[in-house]
DNA sequence: ATGAAAGCGCTAACAT
DNA sequence: ATGTTAGCGCTTTCAT
């Protein structure tokens, strides 16, 4: 009763063999519906819950997948997590998301992917810092979610185009009479940023615009007061922008509390696109307008592709639709 | 080469047997210098890493300790989680974090729950919903966190003390000589909510200022929609307050939406004091007036509650402090 | 369709 | 201090 019961307990009690009793759990082979309906009482009777030990040593599979999450306290990770824990339940894996914090954790973390526990990987690390992570997981199943880049092509991933998705925001600002648009870009070692500005100077350049250099700021950082601090700076140029286009929401707030601190009304003397469209861009005041990737969506795709490459299928690549949402503050 | 190796080819490689091999690994009985030093060296040259189900159906430990976190999303969990995920990682534990997405997802953590794999469960489920968990948690060794009543005394927790926080909160208010001080609670089938309101009706009281129910509105949900529902229907009293104690973040966000949406300017017409000190709530414009928990540390304390427990202390319960931190809107 | 038995990789009790 | 060995609980041949 107090200790857990093993397969043998449920094999006494039906009457029959382990190896049946594994059979009707596992539904690997066929048995009598008679015996099947046995097994299934004795098990319900004692609570029975196969040992994940017992039957990982036996198959070599947890159901376990692990996810490398650069940022826990980002919301536009957690609700990648979210799609891929959704869909991973459905069809019978745990996901275990942990947290880089910044590569903080990342000593730990590589402990958990060598240990041999999870059956694959998802990667959210952005490119640049993926090296170490490569190795480690080499020969394991895995998949890039959020990011790729071409000379990667061998493992599957999961993105939106970031360049396309840049030049639709910088043409939507276009689109509503701006000239004067600048860049407030983050960190070009990441790829998503240097993608983003390939795809803001493509726009210019098919307005017949000329990219100054001038208008292009990078922060380094993804902080409200890289934002701001962005802000003052082209304000202070002889011929400011008239529009700003952020690489994130939280450069888009940043930059626009700036703006205001300088005395700038969003949008009526200065316009502002984000990008992400986390929680907060439609409760800041003025509510941004951004471009929303499908986080759940991608998440869940980087669960389905895996899991595909898990049973030896050829997955390829996937590229799923952003979309401009159009608030207040552009 | 390819397969990964066991500790069979570790001993092979290093002219031991695989106990002494597996003492070395663990430690768990003295090995000569020499031999160790051999030990370490085969582990090294193969690359060995202990397969954990072989050594979990030994030991029957598995190294993961379960949190049962109600929403991945909402930062005030993720702060909590992180602070668990650091000192857990220190210790030599995993933890696999678990999102509920408000209970859809309790059938799937159910099962990880009950598989046995956790050593330990952290509990961040409000009071009113532990019951389902705390029947499959029976017999493991589990920690509450954030909330906790008095008939669970015999539960390990680690909380804030949320009462004494709400009277600060309202003190401080009353201090700036407000008089007419509204509260806006979220859902009184959370524990959190009916000790906080315990605590604005009792610094009113020590005021002797009567409890007037008109002041006080329940939502139902912590939305931001919420929030500003109250503020319109507070704005409707005859004498309206002048000072709003919201018990979260996000309805005081609200509730400054709301009055703004009406005229009224915050801090100068209405005060607002907020509860949890989101990352958002420094953003905000009006920078929030909140009480600030130290989630971290409530997420660490719980980890080593666990672990202590764990290892058969008696662990007892804790209160960590909580803080006000002033800023603009009140 | 079912049972018997051989492992899977490890730890721990028992020898030496 | 080190080796031998019996499991831990399961899946999976191999028989029947």
């Amino acid at each position: 009763m107090s200790t857990k019961p093993s397969i043998n307990a449920v094999a006494h009690q039906a009457g029959v063999s382990i190896a049946t009793v594994s059979r009707v759990l596992t539904g690997s082979k066929p048995v009598s519906a008679e015996t099947r309906l046995r097994v299934q009482a004795a098990v319900q009777a004692l609570g029975y819950r196969a040992n994940p030990f017992g039957r990982g040593l036996s198959t070599g599979r947890s159901g376990v997948l692990l996810m490398l999450v650069p940022d826990f306290a980002n919301p536009y990770y957690a609700e990648i997590v979210r799609g891929a824990v959704s869909v991973a339940r459905q069809r019978g894996y745990t996901v275990l998301p942990v947290d880089l914090e910044g590569s903080a954790n990342n000593e730990a973390s590589l402990q958990v992917l060598q240990s041999g526990l999870p059956d694959g990987v998802i990667n959210l690390v952005p490119v640049h810092e993926r090296a170490a992570w490569a190795k480690a997981a080499e020969g394991r199943p895995w998949v890039h979610c959020s990011e790729f880049q071409p000379d990667e092509m061998s493992i599957p991933h999961v993105s939106i185009d970031h360049r396309q998705a840049a030049t639709d925001a910088v043409q939507y600002l276009l689109n509503r009479g701006h000239r004067r648009i600048a860049l407030v870009n983050s960190d070009e070692r990441f790829l998503y940023a240097r993608q983003r500005r390939e795809g803001y100077e493509l726009a210019l350049r098919r307005a017949d615009i000329a990219v100054e250099t001038g208008r292009i700021r990078t922060t380094g950082t993804n902080s409200y007061a890289a934002g701001s601090l962005a802000a003052a700076a082209l304000l202070s140029l002889v011929t400011p922008p008239t529009a700003v286009f952020a690489v994130s929401d939280t450069l888009a707030i940043g930059v626009i509390k700036g703006l205001r601190r300088a005395g700038r009304r969003v949008p009526e003397d200065t316009a502002v696109v984000g990008f992400d469209d986390v929680p907060i861009a439609e409760v800041f005041e003025p509510a941004l307008t951004t471009v929303g990737q499908p986080m759940q969506d991608l998440g869940a795709a980087a669960v389905v592709m895996l899991l595909g490459q898990m049973e030896g299928q050829i997955v390829g690549h996937r590229i799923l639709p952003h979309r401009l949402v159009v608030r207040e503050s552009a």
